[in-house]
RNA sequence: GCGGGUGUGCCAGAGUUGGUCAAAUGGGCCGGACUUAAGAUCCGGUAGCUUAGUGCUUGCGCAGGUUCGAGUCCUGUCACCCGCACCA
């Protein structure tokens, strides 16, 4: 076994001492940029889950330097976050002290992973250096009106002490706190806008050509563009809007919902319902909007009428539980083609009317049916609508109501606006300065960055910020008075969401990035990260590319080209990792036992690398045993035969396609299976090749053998292997399948004798061939199935030329494709193998020609 | 409820313009060689029936269909997994 230790060492000292990873921002190179997403420096370090990750960019990254490209291939890490907070708190500390002490060890960790990276570039999030950049894009969106607060009803984790995104709402739940309710409060938060761009979002996931299917379509519901119509209703004389995409419904319309959560509910509730409808919005105060699904659907009546738009009659408004606040405008028409709203009118006896019916038959009575007629139909009910159909409704109501000036096409997103304010002191401060006479303003940027203060010991979980006094008490910008900081930080998927940027400039302290290396390096050529992030990261990544686009300091659209999503690494026993089950596997381990390249090799090679996998030990053995087996073997450079030359070549074509697909897998079997079709003796071009191929999977194995056969220069710089197409020759291939065969006869035969025989006579056989066109002829004149003619063919030529020639084969039976006999060529070949057959059976064996002619029946190995 | 995915041999897992698929590769297991022995290593076997065979049969969740031909396309069905969630 290699001494792994002691090579893997070697060559991460030597990597670090020559800079070789280390990239310039010009070059004459082709640039390509991998990055795979930082991340969180959690003081547990890096598990096998990390490993895995990190090493399908390391090995595009290799392998794309390899191919004469400029690469940039950073990392980072996204060291702002409540673990650090808490640990902090509990340790009455510092964050900072616990977060940089877990980078250190990320960053010794991925040294050993003999990942790649130019760490000249890295960044860390919660450095005032970088986050002074986030501060400055909040600015930038202040200006642009894009960043703004507001009281609205937020999800509140009593347990973090903080306000959530609804992304980061599960189930009801904190995502960080899996068995803590998330309550409802109303607070003054800062949003971003993101929303002004929903559209352009939503329209942009058609041109991501290259990112998973799962992703477009996980964002595309997402943002969740809707066309429907806003249709005004008046209660109380003041004039209500509502969203529907059922504009066809409206003469249906009995009774209105309006969401137990709106800001304004409490305006309509008349002095009668007031203390019903209170009672009802306590009861409900303390889940959150995702959680109100769990409830039955529940309602009070408010004490107001709307008045119908169109037929102008009193319909009740009630408060429900079923609407959400946040989404169109709080409050829905109701009517009998919903569900829901037949369910809600049948509880509280509201009378409905069917304004719709199925295109060929009659309209149930809504009041007595349980199912509503969801549909599109005919209309029937609805005045001078009646008759047309669902479709021809929808335009011709809006079309009347828009001349009425009570309503209007419109188009509506489920995308909110993103909330950024965090409660907490370990993010990026918000650079805002509340003054009592001059108001809420921006810290000018040339007092950025507001930085977090160094000496604050943390305590409790509330934020420390709001009660640091140094940090609060400041001065106007304007007047100069005494004014106070905003004390809320920002969600850390702020920092994150333009961090590929940085990288491409990091330590620039005049501007945010150099446009021109920017726009030099991206957009991502290939970003790899985990599908969870669909529906945050990737979304606010977007966001600010496009932000950051219309300040006109990027001049593209995307922030990635392609987008990969790695599969899980699961424990042994097909569990998620995790602490509690015990099945954490870690890289310092698995290093130890069978080095990092076995465990490299082996994570990419269990199944492509988008599917979740098993670790298991047995399997990574095996990885070792290949390693072993070329590490340990003799090489006799010379002169490579003919078929190690087809190997070399078709292998190289073979392995450089799937890696370029990421389908590293098959990679590494016909990396394997180039291995061990060596001969004992290949050239020296050959050989090197075949290593170059092994060295992004295995960069330190690699780098010792490239230097065991008297290379000074590493292989990691080297450039990748180009195939010779005239070396490549199927014919190499099928003669070894026969040549297998022939030994599995020899094997066969053998067995059944039960000897050992000492001279064996092969003659190599046509017979089989000939046997096949008899039995077509056969099967001709008897006038058979076309079909099992062209069969037999298939079956036994085994050839896809021939397979091709099907359709000729229908059209005119009588021409039967020539056979060509290679029997000359399978003499050759076993010739070619004579000595390794007799090393193989420790016979003397002796090769015939058989007659081509002869009767299929003979057998072709004679014993003696 | 809506949306997405998966289902292949003892196991993991390849396998998309339908045709070299009884099914890559690895693991496990069995046998052989080597060895005093074990391990390591190397070789062979691993659906069933056969065999002188490069033969036959069955076969990729289940049931049908299209096709000369289907793991691969279509329809239905079952099972498991994941995302979103009262979206008006």
């Amino acid at each position: 076994m290699p001494n792994f230790k002691q090579i893997e060492s070697k060559w991460q000292k030597a990597w670090e001492k020559s800079k070789i990873f280390q990239v310039k921002d010009s070059s004459k190179k082709k640039k390509f940029y991998v990055l795979e997403m930082y991340p969180y420096p959690s003081n547990f370090g890096l598990h096998m889950g990390h490993a895995f990750n990190y090493t399908l960019g390391d090995i595009q990254a290799r392998f794309k330097r390899m191919n004469n490209y400029n690469v940039l291939y950073p990392m980072g890490f996204d060291s702002f976050g409540l673990p650090a907070e808490n640990a902090a708190i509990k340790a009455k500390s510092h964050p900072k002290k616990f977060t940089e002490k877990a980078i250190k060890n990320y960053i010794k960790q991925m040294k050993e992973l003999g990942l790649s990276y130019d760490w000249s570039r890295i960044i860390e999030t919660h450095k005032p250096e970088y986050y002074k950049w986030d501060q400055w894009i909040f600015l930038q969106m202040l200006k642009k009106g894009l960043a703004y607060k507001k009281e609205a009803p937020v999800n509140w984790c009593p347990k973090c002490k903080t306000v959530l995104a609804n992304e980061q709402v599960h189930n009801g739940k904190c995502w960080r706190h899996e068995n803590t309710k998330v309550e409802v409060k109303n607070l003054n938060q800062w949003f971003l806008k993101i929303t002004d761009y929903a559209d352009e979002l939503y329209e942009g996931i058609k041109k991501l050509d290259n990112w998973p299917e799962l992703v477009k379509k996980l964002q595309t519901n997402w943002i969740n563009k809707s066309y429907g119509t806003e249709i005004i209703f008046k209660i109380n004389n003041k004039s209500w809007k509502i969203f529907t995409t059922r504009p066809d419904t409206l003469y249906s319309v009995t009774f209105m919902v309006i969401s137990a959560q709106h800001p304004k509910l409490m305006s309509i509730v008349t002095e009668k319902q007031k203390k019903e409808v209170e009672k009802f919005v306590k009861k409900l105060s303390s889940v959150s909007e995702e959680d109100l699904d769990k409830l039955e659907k529940e309602g009070v009546f408010t004490g107001s009428y709307a008045i119908h738009p169109l037929t102008k009659k009193k319909v009740p408004v009630y408060t429900g539980n079923f609407v959400l606040a946040s989404y169109g405008s709080g409050m829905v028409m109701a009517d009998a083609h919903d569900q829901r709203d037949l369910e809600f009118a049948h509880k509280h006896k509201i009378p409905l009317i069917a304004v719709l019916k199925p295109k060929d038959g009659e309209a149930e009575d809504p009041n007595k049916t349980k199912k509503a007629f969801t549909g599109h139909g005919i209309l029937i009910n609805s005045g001078k609508f009646n008759g047309l159909t669902s479709e021809k409704a929808k335009e011709e109501i809006t079309k009347h109501l828009t001349k009425l000036k009570l309503g209007k096409n419109t188009i509506n997103f489920r995308l909110k606006d993103w909330l950024i304010s965090r409660q907490r002191f370990w993010g990026t401060p918000i650079p805002i300065i509340y003054c009592d006479k001059c108001g809420t303003l921006p810290v000018p940027e040339k007092d950025l960055p507001v930085k977090l203060p160094d000496t604050i010991k943390l305590t409790k979980t509330e934020s420390a910020l709001e009660n640091y006094k140094p940090f609060v008490e400041t001065k106007c910008p304007k007047c100069k008075g005494k004014a106070k900081r905003e004390t809320d930080t920002m969600d850390t998927f702020a920092n994150s969401s333009w961090y590929y940027l940085r990288y491409t400039d990091p330590k620039n302290s005049k501007e945010i990035f150099n446009k021109t290396k920017a726009n030099y390096w991206n957009p991502i050529d290939l970003y790899i990260g985990g599908k969870e992030h669909a529906c945050m990261h990737l979304i606010y990544i977007r966001f600010y590319t496009k932000f950051l686009r219309d300040l006109k300091l990027l001049n593209f659209n995307e922030p990635a080209k392609k987008m990969f999503n790695q599969g899980m690494l699961q424990g042994p026993d097909g569990q998620k990792m995790s602490k509690s089950k015990g099945n954490i596997i870690l890289p310092e381990t698995v290093s130890k036992k069978y080095g990092i390249d076995t465990a490299r090799l082996f994570l990419v090679s269990i199944a492509n690398p988008d599917k979740d996998i098993n670790w298991s030990k047995d399997g990574v053995e095996g990885s070792l045993r290949f390693i072993n087996r070329i590490f340990n073997k003799k090489f006799k450079i010379g002169k490579s035969s003919k078929k190690t030359q087809h190997k070399v070549n078709s292998t190289i074509k073979q392995v450089t396609k799937y890696i370029e697909e990421l389908k590293y897998n098959l990679a590494v079997i016909k990396i394997r299976e180039l291995f061990d079709s060596f001969e004992d003796e290949i050239s020296k071009k050959d050989l090197e090749a075949s290593i170059k191929l092994l060295s992004p999977f295995c960069p330190h194995i690699a780098e010792e053998l490239w230097e065991k056969i008297g290379n000074k220069k590493f292989i990691s710089i080297e450039s990748w292997p180009k195939y010779d197409s005239k070396k490549i020759n199927p014919e190499i291939d099928t003669l070894d399948e026969l040549i297998s065969n022939t030994i599995k006869d020899v094997n066969n035969i053998k067995n059944l004798v039960k000897t050992k025989p000492k001279k064996v006579t092969i003659s190599v056989s046509e017979a089989w061939k000939y046997s096949i066109i008899k039995k077509i002829k056969k099967e001709m004149e008897k006038d058979y199935d076309i079909s099992r003619i062209i069969k037999a063919v298939i079956d036994k030529t085994h050839t896809k030329e021939i397979s091709k020639l099907v359709p000729m084969f229908v059209k005119n039976p009588k021409k039967l494709p020539e056979i060509v006999l290679t029997q000359e060529k399978e003499l050759k070949a076993l010739k070619e193998n004579i000595s390794k057959f007799e090393k193989e059976f420790k016979l003397k064996i002796e090769i015939k020609k058989e007659d081509p002619k002869a009767s299929p029946g003979k057998p072709s190995i004679l014993f003696e």
